[in-house]
DNA sequence: GTGGTCTAGACCACG
DNA sequence: GTGGTCTAGACCACA
C-alpha cells in the first residue's frame, strides 16, 4: 500500500481497516490478523501499527483481548453508522469543496455523471 | 478560519486562496493583499503565510514583484485550468472514496442529489 | 468476575481469594479447589491462575500438598496479619490520595460517612 | 518521582499531573511545561510523556496548539468534575474494598480518624 | 505467539 | 523551540 506523505499514516491504515470492515472484508465479530502481521502486510513499523489499532479500538471498531487477538466489532449498527458517517463525510466534504469553487447543482450532477461511466 | 489538524496549515490556506481565485473574488492580474495582512486575516504565523505564498508562485498561481506585491497571474488559461484541475481532483477523491466503501452509482447519485437539495 | 485491564490479572485474583480467607468464606485450614477448577471459575488462562496460586504460596496464604490440593494456611495469625495488612494499605492509599488532591480531614470524614449509608 | 512498576507510566504522570491541576499547581487556562521539559522533569523518555499528553488531552484535562505547547483547560467545571471524579473512585475503592473484607461502619471510620490523626 | 509499554533517536510541520 | 510521527528494538504480562 502506497501512503499519502500529508496525511500521517496511522489515519490512512485506520482508513483502510474501516474500509474493509463497512465492505464485509473482514467480517463482524471476527478476530484480524495480529498487529505484527498487519504491520508487516502495510510494511510499516509496528508501533505505528499498534497506534492505528488503538485508535480504532478507542472508536470502537475494533476490540482488544490481550494475548489473544484483537476483533472487529459484533455490533451491527456500529458497522452501519461508520459506513454513513464516511460517506457522508465523503458527500460533505465534495459538494462543499464543488460549491466553494463555483460550481452549480446541474454541473456538479453532469461531472459525478461523467466519472461513474468511466 | 479554522484549520483542520490533520492537514498542513499553508496547503489549507492555498486552498483557500486558489478558491478565490476561481471564484473571483481575487480578480486576475489584480494585487494581492500583502504576505503580513494576510497572515493575520488567517490568524497564522509569518512564516506559514510566506510558505503557502511560495507555494502559489511554484504553482504560478501568482507572481511576486520584489518591493511591490504580489498578483494574481492574469492568463485566464492557468485559472480556468486551475478550476477544471481542483474539480477533477474533487470528483475522483469522491468516486473514488465512496466506491472503496462500497456504494454504487445509483446510491451516490442519490446521496449527491439530497445533499445539493440542502 | 470482570477484571481492571490496567492491573496484572493474576494480582487481582490473589486479592480476590485473600478476601475469601480473610472474611472466612474460604476457611482456615482447609482444601481449596484446585487450579483447574478456579481457572474456569474466574475464566482464565491455567497459567494465570497458576502463578496467582505460586504467589499465594509464596506469601504463605496458603499451601500446596502434591497430589492432594491446596490448603488455605491453618495459622490465624497469617490470616489475622492478612487482614489488617490489606485494610492498612486500603486506608493509607485512600488517606494520601485524598491528602494528594487537596482534601482536608473533614471533607474526608464527609464524603466517607456519605458513602457508608448508602 | 518513583513509579509504580505495577502500572503504566504514562497513568502515573497522569495522575499527577491531573493532581496538580485539581490542586491548582497548574492553573487552568495556563500553559504547561513543554513535554521535552516534563519528560526531563519525570525522567521518562519523551515517547512516553507524549503518551500521557496526548490521552490528557482525549480527556480533555488539556489542549494543544502546536508549535506553540499545551495549555490547562481553562473550563472550571471540566476540573471540578476532574476533581470529584478522583475523590469518588478513591471513596469508592476504599469502601468496597474494607467491605470486601469484612469491616463495618464504626471499624471503617475507627480506622480512618487514626490515620488523619497522624 | 499476542498485545502493551518503554527507550532511543530521527525527521517533519509549524511558530 | 514546540509538538507530531515514525522507526528500531527491548522487555513484560498473558494465553
Amino acid at each position: 500500500m502506497k501512503f499519502n506523505p500529508t496525511l500521517p499514516i496511522y489515519l490512512q491504515i485506520m482508513d483502510s481497516i474501516k474500509k474493509e470492515i463497512v465492505t464485509g472484508v473482514l467480517v463482524a465479530g471476527e478476530r484480524i490478523e495480529s498487529v505484527r502481521n498487519l504491520a508487516e502486510k502495510y510494511s510499516v513499523n509496528l508501533n505505528t501499527m499498534q497506534r492505528a489499532c488503538a485508535e480504532l479500538e478507542r472508536e470502537q471498531v475494533i476490540h482488544t483481548q490481550r494475548g489473544i487477538g484483537s476483533f472487529v466489532t459484533e455490533n451491527q449498527e456500529t458497522i452501519s453508522a461508520l459506513k454513513s458517517e464516511m460517506s457522508q463525510a465523503l458527500v460533505n466534504d465534495f459538494v462543499q469543496g464543488m460549491q466553494g469553487i463555483g460550481y452549480q447543482q446541474e454541473e456538479i450532477l453532469k461531472l459525478i455523471k461523467k466519472a461513474l461511466e468511466k
